[in-house]
RNA sequence: GGCGAGUUGGCGGAGCGGUUACGCAGCGGAUUGCAAAUUCGUCUAGACCAGUUCGACUCUGGUACUCGCCUCCA
């Protein structure tokens, strides 16, 4: 087997990953706020950790791992939202509009994710449906002297915790000395965050122990990860942004409230993702959604091989010409493999560079080493690795008239026609030639790919004989 | 102001203390009736200044610059 190096943002190292329990390896990964489309942005992190899931089941089994990445459905972006909607007409009652957006967007959110060939998560929580874990958690805090009550609020006391900024590599006095704290006189420290907050009656509220509210952002991470994969576990990914304050008040809760559990072992953030060399703004006009790119016609496969082609800890920049040429080399990989031969496996090269923390930009490198070598079946089976090319040849990659395993047949040949040609094997270049001719294929080179067409005596079988 | 990451050839993008990354583009061959496809070879590198070393793109220190986070954010 194999082994899995990660780089934790806990240590600042590249570790050998060695899972709690091989048998059911357990990763969490903060999912979106539902409240409109997945950008780009919010795409990379859902391919890197797509990616890294299809290893570990690579790695340990296809049932033993388990892969959380929960739904913000209760937030204030989504109240906002919301209230905008009400505002452009929508006279429905707040809440009703906001469990329609939420569902609208999670449907959306699935629907685009998909298209860019990532596997849904074993489990996909709603943070509105663990309200009750999130309260009983929030007690326990406040029972142990690491939350407080003031005007209606919940406070997390980062006092109480000593470790709180580890993980960000961050000091209290430094924030404080920032002048980015929110200064709220019901908090005893600048730097303490809200566990619970009272919510109006227009808006989605719970009933708790301190009145009607709804709960901080970042609780719900601490309730569902323990709920469904314990107070210890393996991975714990998301967005390098979220490395603070988010993941930093998740660890200051849930290690907290369990102190007996550690909470994550492996931590991973992703870099951000640029646009043309500059920060995707709304302003800027380079902000796009997954959608935007798919209506334009980029096969959702070559967004997800842009993404792949460079590590998940370097700044990426989405540029239409890595687009093309991302495109470029998908086409041609997919008329050279077809369907026919999927029975390899991946290559060892493929498999040591995504297990060396995640190393796509290597493993992509090799499956061009295995395009040259003519090695179609552990293409094939390397491409699918890496959640690429599964699912047939797609329209835009196909030739036309031919179905995927016919295409497969062909381009298998004409690669054997050439590496013939290189040793100067003249006699079987032109057997295959012949033999191509004689199944009906008839063979036309242009300046851009090589084309085939059926001729009119087109014959499977005398194709197939030809293998 | 605080914290962190980075600076590789025309572009993108990796590994590595001494040996070709890889892809795209360019150039030159091979192949070809001519082309194309294909294939082989090949030129442009390691921000800057020091240090360690027999030897550094790769380690150490410094300088410059870029980027991210510190506020909702993937």
């Amino acid at each position: 087997m194999t082994k899995i190096k990660l780089y934790n943002t806990k240590t600042r190292t590249k570790e050998d990953f060695v899972p709690i329990d091989a048998a059911n390896v357990r990763m969490y990964v903060c999912g979106p706020t539902v409240y409109d489309r997945a950008h780009i942005g919010n795409a990379r992190p859902v391919v890197v950790f797509d990616t890294l899931f299809r290893l570990l089941r690579h790695t340990y089994g296809h049932y033993a791992v388990r892969y959380v990445r929960n739904f913000t459905d209760v937030d204030d972006k989504i109240n906002a939202r919301a209230a905008e909607m009400k505002v452009k007409g929508d006279d429905r009652d707040l809440k009703a509009i906001i469990r329609e957006l939420t569902d609208q967007t999670i449907a959306w959110y699935h629907e685009d994710m998909e298209a860019l060939g990532t596997l849904r998560p074993t489990d996909e929580p709603r943070a509105t449906e663990y309200i009750a874990q999130m309260v009983s958690m929030i007690e326990r805090l406040i029972e142990r002297g690491n939350a407080y009550v003031s005007e209606g609020h919940v406070l997390f006391d980062v006092n109480s915790y000593d470790a709180y900024g580890a993980l960000s590599g961050r000091k209290l006095e430094d924030m404080r000395a920032g002048k980015r704290v929110e200064i709220a006189d019901y908090k005893r420290d600048p730097m303490d965050f809200v566990l619970w907050k009272p919510s109006t009656d227009d808006l989605p509220g719970w009933d708790s122990p301190w009145g009607r509210g709804r709960p901080g952002w970042h609780i719900e991470c601490s309730a569902m990860s323990l709920d469904l994969l314990g107070a210890t576990f393996d991975i714990h990914g998301g967005g390098l942004d979220l490395q603070f304050p988010h993941h930093e008040n998740e660890i200051a809760q849930s290690c907290c409230a369990n102190p007996d559990g550690g909470f994550a072992n492996v931590w991973m953030h992703n870099e951000m993702i640029q646009v043309e060399g500059k920060k995707m703004s709304k302003s800027l006009g380079n902000f796009f959604t997954v959608k935007d790119l798919l209506d334009k016609g980029i096969p959702g496969e070559v967004i997800r091989f842009v993404i792949l082609s460079t590590h998940y800890r370097s700044p990426m920049d989405w540029t239409a010409k890595r687009v093309a040429e991302a495109q470029k080399t998908l086409t041609k990989w997919y008329r050279l493999v077809g369907l026919a031969l999927d029975n390899g496996t991946p290559h060892p090269e493929v498999i040591s560079g995504l297990s060396d923390d995640l190393n796509t930009a290597r493993a992509i490198a090799e499956c061009h080493q295995l395009g040259h070598a003519g090695d179609v079946p552990t293409l094939r089976a390397s491409m699918s690795l890496l959640g690429l090319m599964e699912n047939g040849i797609p329209e835009w990659a196909k030739v036309e008239g031919f179905t995927d395993a016919e295409t497969g047949y062909v381009r298998f040949l004409l690669q054997k026609r050439d590496n013939a040609r290189k040793v100067r094997n003249f006699q079987k270049a032109d057997g295959i030639r012949d033999g191509l001719a004689n199944a009906g294929v008839v063979v036309r080179d242009t300046s851009d790919e090589p084309e085939f067409n059926k001729g009119d005596n087109f014959d499977v079988a005398k194709l197939e004989g030809l293998l």
